[in-house]
DNA sequence: AGGCTTTGTGCAACTAGTTGCACAATCGGT
DNA sequence: ACCGATTGTGCAACTAGTTGCACAAAGCCT
């Protein structure tokens, strides 16, 4: 029940079309929260009809036909009080530790080349966080919206980081052990 | 598709009825892959259908009436074959960053309180995962199975601790804030 | 003017996970 | 011998997310 509150949110930083939201949530809302055009059209229908947004009458008949949403009052209701409601973290569900523990019982052939993959792609993400950090939150900016999406950032970077680090130390484990299987 | 793997593994390491695996979920395998009982008794029917599982005939017809599994040849090549097989990082889903950035726009009311509870949990869980550590893998055990357990388990400790850590930092934040809204 | 790619919107079918319920067998107490 | 709690197995319906496809309008190339 997470997906119509991630749209209210960045239709609230900004009203947009369907695809320019994809494209947002490609950007920056996805890093925390993914989602398809597909979904997101879906969702844009059932908010609307159920009133908590509407569509910009606007600047039609133009180019391609997009409709551009924005937020009504009922809609940022319903997020504060989303946001405020208390929700249990969700039980976690991760391959890689899966796929490491049944390496334990069925070798670890193969799973190797895969973690450097991982690895690899984890430092990309990693860097690519921090060239976020250092455009949108210069030191200095601390109005409370900077201050809590820099919070968020943050969350995003140090996860990058803990990855990059298990996946060397794995990795490292890996070197020393005899080839199972 | 990581369930019918995630009870091959469960299997393997030890013959298991439906209620037994329900169990062992709970307490181990399910720190990083959860699933219900309804699930896992689908899931077992599946197996079986598909040739990867077998029912152990042994025993009966005792008590309750419990069937254990056994996993077959098939299942522990299927399984081999999965692990070693190429997967790409799902996407991230957090609904607690979510919120957060919700609350960027329509105020933090209302959210510091859940913080704190969720600080809590992750602080029990953190606790719990030590014991484990301290229990089952005590200095000087490195066959090849117990280093990779071992790994996994690190890697609940360490995410636990960056979630420790990141709610702190957070709350240490929100009380610098102006009580927006 | 013809076709080719990009932009933009959307439906339909499928898969995985969740929730709610049912119901039989056994065990422990009285 | 009965009764409630626990153990153990499972179906059905629902929800959220994924995958695959369709198709129209605009812009670009030749």
């Amino acid at each position: 029940m997470s997906l119509p509150h991630a749209i209210l949110t960045a239709l609230l930083e900004k009203p947009s079309s369907g695809l320019e939201l994809t494209r947002r949530f490609d950007k920056s809302i996805g890093y925390f929260w993914s989602a398809t055009h597909q979904q997101i059209y879906r969702e844009l229908g059932r908010l609307e009809a159920e009133g908590l947004i509407r569509a910009l009458p606007a600047e039609q008949p133009a180019r391609g036909q997009k409709k551009s949403y924005e937020v009504l009052p009922a809609g940022r209701a319903e997020l504060a009080r989303w946001t405020a409601a208390a929700q249990d973290p969700k039980p976690q569900r991760d391959v890689l530790l899966l796929r490491l523990r049944a390496a334990a019982v069925v070798g670890t052939a193969g799973l190797e080349a895969d973690l450097r993959r991982h690895l690899e792609l984890h430092r990309r993400q990693l860097a690519e966080y921090r060239e976020i950090e250092k455009r949108d939150f210069p030191p200095g900016r601390d109005a409370p919206q900077d201050r809590l999406r820099h919070l968020v950032l943050r969350a995003g970077i140090d996860l990058e980081t803990f990855w990059t680090q298990w996946l060397t130390h794995a990795l490292a484990e890996f070197a020393e052990l005899p080839d199972t299987d």
